[in-house]
DNA sequence: CGATCGTTTGACAAGGGTCAAAATGCGTGG
DNA sequence: CCACGCATTTTGACCCTTGTCAAACGATCG
């Protein structure tokens, strides 16, 4: 009932997601696609963006994954939430922004540009919605921190990278990339590396989950929706 | 090191946080005083704002506390945010807006209307700026969350509210009114409520609090900053 | 003066953390 | 193709923080 299909996608993900949170012109789009060619690399563990620094430009995630964490003054790390493919980077509406947190490239990144919008455009729309989805799953991310056990915590956040590749294009049904390690996942669902990997065991014994060289697929998401009550993203009326 | 003092203020909540935020001119500071007169009233509990409805209007808090929250399939609640006087609702930059959450009013609460912006114009920049507060508290509560413990948390909470509430000119140096009860606290910090008694047991006993008659007392502020790494929300590189 | 809501306390259980070590996987160089 | 070194995953034993359940206590209000 939460599955949405998408038709089948040729052009790169900030074009794919953007294009599926608003109609586009056709224009925007080109621009969107004129954008992503101009690519930019970081190898993996390179700082994107550093806390409390300005934020210097508006770029996109094309490839790989990224990280907005904070490091606690006795070493821990928190990760507030990733940043996967289609996903902007900097985006906000005052003048002078600094940087909330910081954000790191998981592994090697390709970022592009992201085109500037006319007010109140289609893509300055697209940009709008994009951050308040991002709104969306830091809600998410606080119930889940709260309120959910390691279990739980484990198939909600699954759910929810699901949707949120898929809408990039980027998840094959319910199998899809997982390009980081069990220490990360510990870091971002407030639990230790030695219990997140006991509670991935049990969901393999409970028929949940697939996980074999980094890809997972999720072998019955409806059961796992029913599991947390997952409800997937929804920020304007005519969504959808 | 944190501290932080302001003028004594004579005017309302809001246009004592939003002129704090960002330097407004005569007619800006009067449009917010103008809107403060107009006051609509609501009863406790009254739900202000319903998840998944559309935002009809923005909004301002100026009396009583009111709280974002989520509740879950079993019945269990997570408070996201708390909003306090001063506070925007409803301000969101795309069309045809759903809320991400319910909002709830804590207690008796008064609003009033958000004025109009002009673009880029001192009010639209303030607005901006307490949107990317709201962020930035967001990504301070999912950090307590997933990586605090139950007496950092509370201590962590406390300082952050102490200096909102300074923000909008309701707090007397390190004391305040906490108009809620000790299970929203818990759903705020994700605890029990027993666990949250006994915690604020501990934190009388190590003389970092007093709480009586829902006037709360920080201490030993700088101590409890030294605890948990505290550190004041920036979000543009011309604060303070 | 009950009734109701919120706070406080106690006994016990359980989920998740800690520490340590073994097993597995993988890229690099010989 | 094998061997080495390093990162990551896996497992076990034990402990601590927090949750659960239940009851007592206190304050406020018609």
């Amino acid at each position: 009932m939460n599955t949405v299909q998408y038709p089948a996608m040729n052009t790169g993900p900030l074009s794919t997601r953007l294009s599926r949170l608003v109609s586009l012109t056709r224009e925007e789009k080109s621009a969107l696609e004129e954008a992503e060619r101009d690519q930019r690399r970081a190898p993996s563990r390179r700082e994107l963006v550093a806390e409390g620094q300005p934020i210097r430009d508006r770029r996109a995630l094309l490839s790989g994954w990224a990280c907005r964490q904070r490091i606690l003054i006795d070493g821990q790390r928190q990760i507030i939430s990733l940043v996967l493919p289609g996903d902007l980077l900097g985006v906000c509406s005052h003048s002078s922004p600094l940087a909330a947190t910081t954000i790191l490239a998981v592994n090697e990144v390709v970022m592009c540009p992201v085109p500037h919008a006319q007010a109140s455009s289609g893509l300055a729309e697209a940009y709008a919605r994009s951050v308040a989805l991002e709104e969306h799953y830091f809600v998410a991310q606080i119930t889940r921190l709260g309120r959910l056990n390691a279990y739980e915590r484990m198939i909600d956040w699954l759910l929810e990278t699901r949707e949120r590749l898929a809408l990039a294009g980027l998840a094959a049904g319910d199998r899809f990339a997982l390009p980081i390690t069990q220490e990360m996942l510990a870091d971002t669902l407030g639990l230790t590396s030695v219990h997140v990997n006991r509670t991935l065991q049990a969901m393999r014994r409970d028929g949940l989950i697939q996980l074999r060289g980094g890809i997972i697929t999720l072998l019955d998401r409806a059961q796992m929706e029913r599991l947390t009550g997952y409800k997937s993203a929804r920020v304007s009326s005519d969504d959808r």
